[in-house]
RNA sequence: GGAGGGGUGGCUGAGCGGUCGAAAGCACUGGUCUUGAAAACCAGAGAAGGGCGACCUUCCCAGGGUUCGAAUCCCUGCCCCUCCGCCA
């Protein structure tokens, strides 16, 4: 959410910066429920602060053991005006918070601007790709018989899979390798959390109320959502409370399935695994403080960079112009594996500042040791990485020629010391 | 699924339909004392929102209702705890 109160003073600058995401701003309308919002308010406030003194007054002349009939009569219809005030009230703030609650986090000042992921701005390189002296096989190929894509199909739909024996370990293993790496070498907590959540929770990091079409819902009488992304149980763990400033930075790691309709790919990325309906992913999420945020996201970054060196998979990290930000992120540095078969880097991280937007609408703060007030914190996440991508970067890079694919020397360990898939 | 007990400030925990944003304790901030710290004592201090401001409003799980007036009474829902049943 956006600070409201810079909303009214700064409308236009931010108008300008949501323009570079091609929103453009209904200032007028802002305006106008701003002008009823606070019409409204004062007069609510007007009418309780009556019926206050009133009723305080009754109280006393009771206690005092004179005739109050007097005074009750003196109050009126007090009563009515204040409910028929309270209901515009409602009705407009209401109508304000949907307004702002649709409004997307405007860009961070550092995002280049652009319209969609053309725009994009490569910022640097690891590692030259690969140049096989064969042609490079996709990893639907390269999987062979461990890929079941046809028995996915039958049992669930499209975009879901199966996968048997050594690529089912490939992918437990990977996922152990992860978290492992963030918990013993970047200091973060394990967490194990719902996959299922209320619509409360998706408000708090902003899937809701603007994009419940790519979400699953469950039927029937409970109001729940299988989660997108670790992100949502997770950073909401530290909504509405205050955190002790000593506390900070919450690092968190949490291995989860994501569930995702894709409504608006069809189409798109059809092929294989790479878009699916139910992926793996180990997502890092951080806590900070405000004033520290954009050094964590450097450091977050670089988090999820460690698991793409260690696999010795080349990638590149490009800045998010501003038209391909999503809905609640200031800013974000993608992580773009190489694919040999598709001869480009894909993404495979996304790594986001949502500065204090998501806080605000989680109510989540901390205290500020130096005024002892409470103070929004900062969010961050990225994926660290999405492990079912991770796997076809694995099987595409590590092939050699022959069909066969080799094991990352850092995943001998969970792969129970094989030097190669039998696939 | 059955029976019972609860949800009050950062935490623990009192609270009679009226002057209750709410006792007390812990934790916190400032001061006194001390070489320093601790202890003790004194004082302050909840959260959200509005207003340039003096100030004002809201908030005792949530939503309704009764009342001039609700933390307190009534209804509904949600959540937690205990016991029984079932169960990975």
């Amino acid at each position: 959410m956006i600070d409201p109160r810079r909303l009214r003073l700064e409308i236009g600058s931010i108008a300008e910066r949501l323009r570079l995401r091609g929103i453009e701003l209904d200032v007028a309308r802002l305006e106008e429920l701003e002008t009823r919002r606070k019409r409204m308010q004062e007069e609510v406030e007007r009418l309780r602060n009556r019926r206050r003194a009133a009723s305080r007054q009754i109280g006393e002349a009771k206690a005092a053991g004179d005739d109050i009939a007097p005074l009750v009569a003196a109050v009126g219809n007090l009563g009515d005006d204040l409910a028929e005030a309270v209901r515009q009230f409602d009705a407009v703030r209401d109508e304000l918070s949907e307004f702002v609650n649709a409004l997307p986090n405007p860009p961070d000042d550092s995002v280049p601007p652009g319209r969609d992921e053309t725009d994009n701005v490569e910022l640097r390189r690891w590692q030259e790709p690969v140049d096989f002296n064969f042609e490079p096989r996709d990893h639907v190929s390269l999987a062979s018989a461990s890929l079941d894509l046809e028995a996915a199909a039958k049992i669930a739909g499209s975009r879901f899979s199966v996968l048997r024996g050594p690529l089912a370990r490939l992918h437990r293993g990977l996922t152990q390798f992860m978290i492992d790496t963030h918990v013993l070498e970047h200091g973060y907590e394990e967490v194990y959390v719902p996959y299922l959540v209320d619509r409360r929770t998706l408000v708090g990091t902003g899937q809701l109320p603007k994009f419940e079409d790519d979400l699953f819902a469950i039927d029937g009488e409970r109001d729940q959502f299988l989660i997108p992304t670790a992100e949502v149980p997770v950073t909401n763990l530290i909504r509405e409370s205050i955190l002790d400033y000593a506390e900070l930075p919450l690092r968190f790691v949490a291995h989860t399935p994501c569930f995702r309709s894709e409504a608006g790919n069809y189409g798109k990325d059809t092929h294989g695994i790479f878009r699916q309906h139910q992926f793996e992913k180990v997502e890092l999420v951080q806590i900070v403080d405000p004033a520290k945020s954009w050094d964590a996201l450097d450091e977050l970054t670089a988090h999820a960079e460690t698991i793409l060196r260690k696999l010795e998979l080349p990638y590149r990290a490009v800045a998010l112009c501003a038209g391909d930000l999503g809905f609640a992120a200031a800013k974000t540095i993608d992580l773009e594996v190489w694919l040999p078969a598709e001869r480009r880097y894909r993404e495979i991280s996304s790594c986001s500042n949502f500065l204090d937007f998501q806080a605000r609408r989680m109510l989540a703060r901390y205290r500020n040791p130096e005024t002892g007030r409470p103070n929004y914190v900062h969010t961050l996440n990225g994926s660290g990485l999405a492990v079912g991508r991770t796997l076809i970067a694995v099987l595409e890079n590590y092939q050699d020629g022959n069909g066969a694919v080799h094991v990352p020397d850092a995943l001998r360990g969970y792969m129970g010391g094989s030097t190669r898939l039998d696939l």
